[in-house]
DNA sequence: AGCTAAGAACCATGTGACCC
DNA sequence: GGGTCACATGGTTCTTAGCT
């Protein structure tokens, strides 16, 4: 069956008559009215259940891991619509009780005493035609950390831009025009391009970089048995910047870390061998690459931007952590990314 | 039915030539 | 000087088929 992606509805439509053909589940989509969410109701189950209908066109396997980080937070029922579920992620979706339907007549629901299983059905045409959104891919990530700490480069010409993030120069011109289609940059000429939305933008950069671009950035994780070895360090001596909760502390002093991050160009040898660190799959001291090419102020403290320790204290998703990443974020964070 | 391996298909990215 | 684009490359993801 031909699909018209274009429209979220049809989408929609088409999704909730072929699962119901192949299937026999009953569903109806609800418009509860302007600016309220879709709604799509499962008929016939004992209890009448209505899902929140959330639509995710060229699912993958960051969309699922995104949208399951969100119903941890906000258990509202919601039903995933999308175009086509392979089985893998059908069983990733089953795993996580996330509810589904597609086009190609693939679907899980389960509300007892209703259980619906349904995949490996192939949709007629896939859905290859996906717009390259590079916002948060590694490149993405990186151009927007370095925007956000430097107020103005966006002004900069791409070269500049390129090299201050590290990144290539062709991509410099996709990344902007993909902020530009989010909304989250304005250039009434070249010249006075200007970056807007930054709480925004932030915030979707904290959500993406750990999975993004700090997994492919880990040099390795090390253990030692001295104890408190890190506070007599000097680390810049090491070509290397502290992160995580040994900056926090240097910030906030409102933490006894317990975790060590670190950020630098290569592992920093020296340093492994001064104070006995050994390579291990989950030691609790952890080496980054570092990926910005920029001074900022808290340099001085030998420490990481302090976006990046924000980044970092919300990534280790430890209740711990969560009041001093806000401290961090309002006193050190916040600053830089007000509207102006 | 579930697992695994291999190959295909797709995607992100860097490079550098080209144009304005 | 500055921006765009085609292309090559390397990596990731998906599908398929064979095996248990």
């Amino acid at each position: 069956m031909q699909v018209n992606t274009a429209q979220p509805n049809a989408l929609l439509d088409t999704a909730i008559q072929l699962v119901g053909e192949r299937t026999g589940l009953d569903l109806t989509a609800i418009e509860p009215g302007p600016g309220a969410d879709l709604l799509i109701r499962l008929n016939k189950a004992p209890t009448p259940t209505a899902y929140r209908v959330e639509i995710k066109r060229y699912l993958n396997k960051q969309t699922v891991a995104l949208l399951a980080a969100r119903l941890a937070e906000d258990p509202t029922p919601t039903m995933l619509v999308t175009d086509y579920v392979n089985p893998q992620q059908a069983d990733r979706l089953r795993r996580r009780n996330i509810p589904f339907i597609d086009t190609a007549g693939n679907t899980y629901v389960n509300e007892p005493p209703i259980y619906v299983f349904a995949t490996g059905n192939k949709p007629d045409i896939l859905p290859t035609a996906k717009p390259r959104v590079r916002l948060f891919q590694p490149t993405g990530l990186k151009l927007i950390f370095a925007l956000l700490n430097q107020p103005g480069l966006e002004q900069k010409p791409y070269r500049q831009q390129a090299e201050v993030a590290g990144i290539a120069l062709g991509g410099v011109a996709w990344i902007m025009g993909d902020l530009r289609d989010g909304g989250y940059l304005i250039e009434p000429t070249p010249k006075t391009r200007r970056l807007i939305n930054k709480r925004a933008l932030t915030d979707l950069w904290v959500e993406n970089y750990p999975a993004r671009l700090r997994e492919k950035l880990i040099l390795g994780r090390y253990t030692t048995t001295h104890d408190r070895w890190w506070q007599d360090t000097d680390i810049a001596a090491h070509r290397a910047y502290w992160g995580g909760e040994i900056a926090a502390d240097r910030l906030t002093h409102y933490l006894k870390p317990q975790d060590v991050t670190l950020y630098a160009d290569k592992v920093p040898a020296t340093l492994l061998l001064e104070n006995r660190l050994q390579k291990v799959p989950d030691g609790n001291v952890e080496i980054v690459k570092q990926f910005w090419h920029f001074d900022y102020p808290e340099k001085a403290l030998q420490i990481v931007p302090p976006l990046l320790v924000y980044a970092d204290l919300i990534a280790t998703g430890d209740a711990r952590n969560a009041e001093l990443a806000r401290m961090v974020y309002d006193e050190h964070v916040a600053r830089h990314i007000r509207e102006d």
